[in-house]
DNA sequence: TGGGCTTTGTACCGATCAGTCGGTACCGTT
DNA sequence: AACGGTACCGACTGATCGGTACAAAGCCCA
């Protein structure tokens, strides 16, 4: 029963302010007082709503990932084609960084600062997510529409897309994140070759 | 006028455990004291052969980039059809993340704690490096050959090979790093998509 | 043997770290 | 008025932080 009904409890404001400050100076960078007070609270007080400071971190990113995870399923669930269902997951993806980049950041930058079980649990929940990247190059392949996608070309896919969170941010063009996602897709499913050039040999 | 002979001065030899200390533990959570037992010296001895904790970053990083910098205009230099360009400069770029993954976890995970105009010119060297690939695409652009490359299809083509370095250690498959370099390529060179009319087979 | 330079260890600095504690003000319920 | 729970504060702990001062020890050349 918080206080305050305009809208944010206390929690979630810790939360909040938790992942810019992450994102912007790093978790080992930060310290307890500086979260407390970008949050309006003095050191005790925040540790009346934080069991510590890597359990925060923790539930950030765990609830950030589930989120992710939750609406990417959503997307696969659809009846779509594979391509489609590409697109859609990359448009998916890129709309959660866009309006949760600094999550995304902390993330990807700081989840190896969490220990034990902590650690274990977060690189599950982010392995699942990553998964539905993989079912869908699967699925294509399945189909015949994709070339069969081995572990590289499903990393170096997933990789295209996790990186936006680097630049998404200083994109300050007309794109909209829709637009991106699109782009991406479209040479993840195409290539770049546009003459009849045939396969290169290998460089010396 | 290193005493030590043997191959690697203290200089080196703490560059090195730092690269591996900070790309295991991160910058911000490794103390002095940590990396001096590392490289054998205590605190006060390793004062004698850096200058801070900050300026051992960042010599660490600058030295990593400049060398890699050096080898990928080389490639550039080749006279070599944009495609094979594009190859080769994959290959220099995953023989060097194979070769010392360390250095780049560094490089990309810990740059934001450089400060000042270490920051600035870390930065600048790093958006040097990363124009070798927009300029390859470029050049393949202007002959025909690619599609026009905006800087969405730059970027996330920068992303799926600078993202490598979060696997690479982990595939512990038969794959050189020539060989995923070329795989990531043909991806970018051809795309997924095999239907209606399949192409040239991938072998499996 | 004796300077002179390089390298190292020890002791110390002030600051900050994550985390805990006792105490207090406010709340609705009884 | 008394109570229990929520929310908060400020002070404190012991440890560790990055960095420095300084002297001893190892080394080379004379």
């Amino acid at each position: 029963m918080p206080r305050d009904t305009r809208g944010e409890s206390t929690q979630e404001r810790i939360l909040r302010v938790a992942a810019e400050i992450f994102a912007r100076k790093g978790y080992h960078a930060t310290g307890v007082a500086e979260l407390g007070a970008a949050a309006g609270l003095q050191r005790g007080a925040l540790y009346y709503h934080i069991k510590s400071k890597e359990d925060l971190l923790y539930d950030l990113s765990k609830r950030h990932v589930e989120e992710a995870l939750e609406r990417g399923r959503a997307v696969l669930a659809q009846d779509l084609s594979p391509a489609a269902k590409l697109r859609a997951l990359a448009r998916e993806h890129l709309r959660t960084i866009a309006a949760r980049c600094d999550e995304v950041t902390v993330v990807i930058r700081e989840m190896h600062a969490l220990t034990g079980i902590r650690a274990k649990r977060l690189t599950a929940l982010r392995d699942e997510y990553e998964n539905l990247f993989a079912e869908v190059l699967r699925e294509g392949a399945e189909q015949g529409v994709f070339a069969v996608a081995d572990r590289v070309v499903v990393l170096g896919v997933l990789g295209m897309f996790n990186w936006t969170h680097v630049w998404l941010d200083a994109q300050r063009g007309p794109l909209s994140p829709d637009d991106i996602a699109d782009r991406l897709t479209d040479l993840v499913i195409h290539g770049q070759l546009r003459s009849p050039v045939p396969a290169v040999p290998a460089a010396p």
